[in-house]
DNA sequence: GTGGTCTAGACCACG
DNA sequence: GTGGTCTAGACCACC
């Protein structure tokens, strides 16, 4: 479990366990079948409610990126590296529309968002 | 009042209100000096509660993009060119940490978030 | 009318206007006897309200600081140097004891005070 | 909560919780980290409502004196001794120019200020 | 007329 | 349980 969690940021806690998670899934860092810590355990190691594991866990399955067999426990689910590309760009594609729509009420073109980009990453 | 207004969406009225504004004033379409239309009459136009506009108000005054003449109006700071492009900017920039850092948990690079950007925009 | 009023200012126009005007009669830069611009050349001249000037001058006058000859106009009460004193005093510490109770809220001595006014001065 | 509200004041409410508040967590008196009470708790006691207590808190986050985790409470900030003199102190300063301003006005040298103040303390 | 403040009461997301 | 948001409606000070 190799997560960071900010008590004080804006986001949800559940949210930011299902993006961290999510993306080391589909940067191929959790290897495919690999068992997730039951959710009782992961409550624990985060201090965070076992409601929030919870809510991240049904996030990741509603997104096929993991299974839960009841009883033994979420497997991260099998997946080509096309399908992981795939899936990856998907949801940053997601994101960005709604990052670009921001920027495009500014009037930005987007040779200034390169720009401003570049300097921020 | 230019203003579009989706009650299904996360962020609350009065951030969309303020965005909205922010940007154009910032884009110059708001001219210095200009009044905004009374809070109650704002409110009725756009179908929200008063509070709603007024927290959106106290928003835009406190970036100091607006002023508050009590028993007058509201009016748009008077900002110079290169004021407004680096308001504009700071406000792009911070957004953009928070959206840079999404992309760098997926691991990419600059190029392949340009690459997938240019698709979107 | 060496006057300045800052629309922006939380303190109401018809506030400055009496405490400017007060502070100069009581350091005598306005003679006994000398007779105030009519409230509707004030207005014009300082661009506010004739309410607002109304306003000042009651106040004014309920200090006792001005007189009303209905027709004539209004002038400055004539006081001694004594009187004069007094009335400044009174109106400093009037104030005083409110600036005061702000700073032993924080819990600062006398001497914190007169350090920190020191520098502020 | 030991806060003492006055419905008459001229101060609105949500400004005297503030600065009492303020002054308790820069004297010390409020440890770090320690949980404010809900607002809606907080409202019941004061007998004020909760808006007026959220607007409390709201400042006080502004500030840097609290912070705001959502479904859990409201935490006072951790700060080192120095950073609480360095805000308390920016705190008094910054209504000493104000009050000053006043004093000045009515042509009081400091000398003058500071034997005035000596009686009034 | 304007904005400033306060109220009571409701619904939602999060934990 | 917590805070976050929104609503409708009221009263006040100022201009």
């Amino acid at each position: 479990m190799n997560i960071a969690i900010s008590n004080t940021s804006e986001k949800p806690i559940y949210q930011q366990l299902f993006e961290q998670i999510s993306a080391q899934i589909l940067k191929g860092e959790l290897e495919s079948a690999y068992c997730l810590p039951p959710i009782r355990q992961a409550a624990t190691e985060l201090r965070v409610s076992i409601i929030t594991v919870k809510k991240a866990w049904e996030e990741l399955e509603r997104h096929g990126l993991i299974y839960t067999v009841t009883g033994k426990g979420c497997f991260v689910t099998e997946l080509s590296s096309d399908d992981m590309l795939q899936k990856r760009n998907d949801m940053i594609r997601m994101q960005m529309i709604i990052d670009t729509s921001y920027y495009k009420s500014f009037g930005l073109t987007i040779e200034e968002v390169f720009e401003l980009l570049k300097e921020v990453y």
